[in-house]
DNA sequence: CTTTCTATATATTAAAAGTATATATAGCGG
DNA sequence: CCGCTATATATACTTTTAATATATAGAAAG
C-alpha cells in the first residue's frame, strides 16, 4: 500500500540508501506505521526499473559496514510522485490490534485474566505515551506535518488510555454483577 | 493476525458457514476491521484439519442460494480458543492509512488541493460517524464487549476528525504565511 | 594478531494476510 | 427463458510480515 510512494516522498527531501530509509521511517513515523527490508529493496530496484529513481552511485562507508547504494528521485519520479500526493487516498484506515480482538470475546474466559490484560495493555499504552510526548518536544522545530502527525499519535494514545479505563471500569462492575465470586478480585484491583 | 482464533470465537457463540462468517464480523466490527472470503475459506480448513473445528452438514438454503457447510467448535477447539484469549498480545495496534501517508508530504504538493483532500477526509468520517453513531443506538443491549468496541470506534472518529480540523487550521495558517498567492484559497475555504 | 561483538548494509525466502476473480445455486421479475 | 440479485464456496495472485542469509568494518578482549 503506497510504500514505493513513500520511498519516492522521501527521496524527494535527499539521497537515502535502502538501510537509512528504513531508518528514517522508523524514526519519524514509527509510532503510526513501520516498514520492513522485505518491502524496502524489492521496491527500490522496482522503482529503478520503472525509471523513477536512479542508483547514483556505491560509496564505501565513512564510518564502518559495507558499500552502500545512493538513491536519488528522477523527474519523472518527482511527477509521479505529485500525481499520486493529489489524488484521493483509495482506502480508508486500516486498523488491526490483537488485544482488541481478544477484548471482544472477553466473555468467553475467565474474568481476572480478562482485567489483568487490559491492565498490561493501559501499562503499554501510558509507557508509549511518555515517549511519544518527549519525542514531540524534540520535532517541534521539525516539518509542519510530521509535527501534526507526532500530535496525532499522542491524542490517539490518550483517547486509547481514557477508553481502556472506562471500559475497565465498566467491565469490573459488569462482572461484579454476575454470580461469580469475583468481589474479592474487584477490591483487590480497585486502587 | 489471528484470523483463526475470530472465527473460532465466532463458533463459541453459534454454528456458522463461510458466508454468515463474514456477515457477522462486517456487521458487528466493520467499523473496526474487515475480513476476506479469501481468509474465511482456507482458514476454515486448516481449523478443520488440526480439529479445532468439524464441519457438521451440509444443508439445503432455506431462502435461496446454494447448499451450505455449517460448522462447528470442537472441545479441541473451545480450549486452543480459551489459551489464546488469555495470552498476551504478541504485537502492537498496526495502523496503515493512505491519508496521513499522503498527509506527511502536503508540504510537496500544491496547497489548495492538500486543503481540498482535508476537506474529503473531513466529509468522510463525518458519515462514518454519523454511522457509528446510529449502529451505537442498535447495539446498546447487546453483548458490552460489543458494545464497548462501537464505542471505542466513535472515539476514535470523533479524535480524528478533531485532529483534522485543528491540523487544517494550521496549515491554512501555515499556507498563509509562505510567500505563494492562497490568501483567495484561504478566504474562500473559511465557512 | 586473532576472535568476538556490534553496528551497518544488501538481499532473499517462506508464511501469512489481503485482494481480485471464478463458479455455482436459487428466487424473482420481465 | 433470460437477466439480475442475493447467497454460497473457493482459488489465484499480490502484498506484507517475519525470518534468515551474507557481508563489511571498527572496537574490544585475549
Amino acid at each position: 500500500m503506497g510504500i514505493k510512494y513513500t520511498i519516492l516522498g522521501l527521496l524527494q527531501y535527499k539521497d537515502m540508501h535502502g538501510y537509512r530509509i528504513k531508518e528514517h521511517i522508523e524514526r519519524n513515523f514509527g509510532h503510526m506505521w513501520s516498514i520492513n527490508y522485505g518491502q524496502i529493496y524489492p521496491n527500490l530496484k522496482k522503482l529503478e526499473e520503472e525509471g523513477l529513481i536512479t542508483m547514483k552511485e556505491v560509496v564505501q562507508n565513512d564510518e564502518k559496514g559495507p558499500p552502500r547504494k545512493l538513491y536519488s528521485i528522477t523527474q519523472k519520479g518527482r511527477e509521479e510522485f505529485v500525481r499520486w500526493l493529489e489524488s484521493s487516498p483509495e482506502k480508508s484506515m486500516i486498523l488491526r490490534d490483537p488485544f482488541l480482538m481478544r477484548f471482544v470475546f472477553f466473555g468467553f474466559g475467565d474474568p481476572d485474566r480478562a482485567l489483568e490484560l487490559i491492565d498490561e495493555q493501559i501499562s503499554v499504552y501510558q509507557e508509549q505515551l511518555g515517549r511519544r510526548q518527549a519525542n514531540l518536544q524534540r520535532w517541534k522545530h521539525g516539518s509542519i506535518f510530521v509535527n501534526l502527525i507526532a500530535e496525532l499519535g499522542t491524542d490517539m494514545n490518550q483517547m486509547i488510555l481514557d477508553w481502556l479505563e472506562k471500559a475497565r471500569k465498566e467491565l469490573v462492575h459488569h462482572f461484579c454483577t454476575d454470580e461469580a465470586g469475583i468481589k474479592k478480585t474487584v477490591k483487590m484491583n480497585e486502587k
